[in-house]
DNA sequence: TCTGGGGTCCTAGGACCC
DNA sequence: TCTGGGGTCCTAGGACCC
């Protein structure tokens, strides 16, 4: 049997957590930026506040029910969830982060256990521990562990843990669950099986396998087994990422070129340290920007560029270089742009080492400083030593303006460090 | 008049997820 | 005035190989 553990509100409980007063009350978390609505509170959703929703069109709203509003802190909710993982880990040791906020689980060897009082303990102790509510099911498959989760979310009376393991529960179930709804199942392919009258998870389930093979693909009849008890999807391991990106809005547009470059410098330099988090190097990068796709009574200027890297690396300062590079090909001026990005591909792992015949680069003598500058950092905190060409502008930066303090790792906590921990 | 068969790799775009 | 960020996989078509 697979489970799915998915935090309720994950953002929204992360800010009631150390807020206490906001208990029962509607709490919204924006994206980046400030810009749209990405998590709610029940309350929150009770009020009709849409998901995605942008942030100035809900003026009205949020001041009339006294809604809570947070620009959303990653570093906190990261930590939180690290600490809601470690807690699951402590009970079943088969398990797949499959996001921030959800994990899936695999039983294997639970035949002769209860797995709905198993569930039971592994819900409360996480949130007795951590105080996020989670909500678990459990299933042959993970699709359907998936449709269980939400009902273990949607009826109280499951107190958090909804077991599918009959032919009876899962066809009830399946009868109850939209399509839209299921894992898988996106607009689009939604769109197109309702207008072929398949408006439940069961619908679809009732149709032949080659017909869902010709209309969706080798996708689509996977989850049609799925759905139908045969489980297409394993418990996967972590690797290391295939690509990685780091873009941004700007709070404010940008018609020159100096803080554009500044943004893109500090891109890709924490593109490198993700790199070298995962002791990968990367053979190529792209660097895009783009004006604001929604002033349409404006020119609209698009570009990307990808760069090959004549040494895979997770250099920062050669990450720059090359992204700067290309961002001076793709800059035109005489736009008011709102975004840039840097992603990086051709991922490879550190070792073995890959050399180039004619590179003439000290690579070794930058590896150590670049490993300085991260211990540096993650003690000091993010970007306190930067490559210069990062800068210290705040031109680019983004809007936060009700952003909830780093409750869990805020410098005063972790500032405690032994002086024989710094390499220098 | 009549012109094969079997591959690989790359890219762009589309679909999905959180 | 104001609209996020970061991923994955699959497919079709083109270019190329022998």
């Amino acid at each position: 049997m697979y489970g799915l553990i998915d935090c309720n509100n994950f953002y929204a409980s992360c800010e009631r957590v150390f807020n206490p007063l906001l208990a029962r009350k509607p709490i919204v978390v924006l994206s980046n930026n400030d810009g749209c609505v990405i998590a709610r509170s029940n309350e929150a959703k009770a009020l009709g506040i849409p998901m995605g929703e942008p942030a100035f069109k809900l003026k009205e709203v949020i001041e009339s029910h006294n809604v809570a509003v947070f620009s959303s802190n990653y570093t906190l909710y990261g930590d939180m969830s690290q600490r809601v993982m470690t807690i699951i880990s402590s009970f079943v040791p088969d398990m797949e982060i499959y996001s921030i906020d959800e994990v899936f689980l695999k039983f294997e060897g639970y035949e002769n256990i209860d797995l709905r009082e198993l569930g039971l303990k592994i819900v409360r102790t996480t949130t007795k521990g951590t105080g996020i509510p989670l909500s678990l099911g459990i299933a042959p498959t993970k699709t359907l562990a998936k449709v269980a989760s939400k009902f273990a979310k949607k009826y109280p009376d499951y107190k958090g843990v909804c077991i599918i393991d009959s032919e009876i529960k899962r066809e009830k179930a399946l009868q109850l669950f939209a399509i839209e709804d299921v894992w898988g199942i996106g607009r689009r392919y939604a769109k197109k099986l309702h207008y072929h009258s398949v408006n439940t998870a069961w619908d679809f389930t009732q149709k032949s396998k080659s017909w869902v093979r010709s209309l969706m693909g080798v996708v689509g009849e996977r989850t049609w087994m799925e759905l139908n008890g045969t489980p297409c999807f394993r418990l996967e391991v972590q690797g290391a990422k295939k690509s990685i990106c780091t873009s941004r809005s700007f709070g404010e547009q940008l018609t020159e070129i100096n803080p554009i470059s500044e943004a893109v410098a500090n891109f890709a330099a924490s593109c490198g340290e993700k790199l070298r988090k995962q002791h990968s190097l990367a053979h190529s990068l792209m660097v895009f920007i783009h004006t604001n796709p929604y002033a349409t009574n404006k020119s609209q200027y698009y570009n990307q560029i990808l760069m090959q890297l004549p040494v895979p690396t997770n250099d920062s300062t050669e990450l720059i270089k090359y992204a700067g590079q290309g961002l001076k090909k793709i800059f035109l001026p005489g736009f008011s742009y709102k975004k840039a990005g840097v992603i990086i591909t051709e991922i490879v792992p550190e070792r073995p080492v890959q050399t180039n015949l004619f590179d003439e680069r000290n690579r070794e003598k930058y590896n150590t400083a670049m490993k300085v500058m991260d211990s540096l950092n993650a003690s000091y905190g993010n970007r306190k030593v930067r490559i210069a060409t990062q800068g210290f502008g705040r031109k680019w930066k983004l809007k936060n303006e009700k952003l909830s303090p780093c409750y869990t790792t805020r410098l005063s906590d972790i500032l405690v460090v032994n002086a024989n921990e710094i390499p220098f």
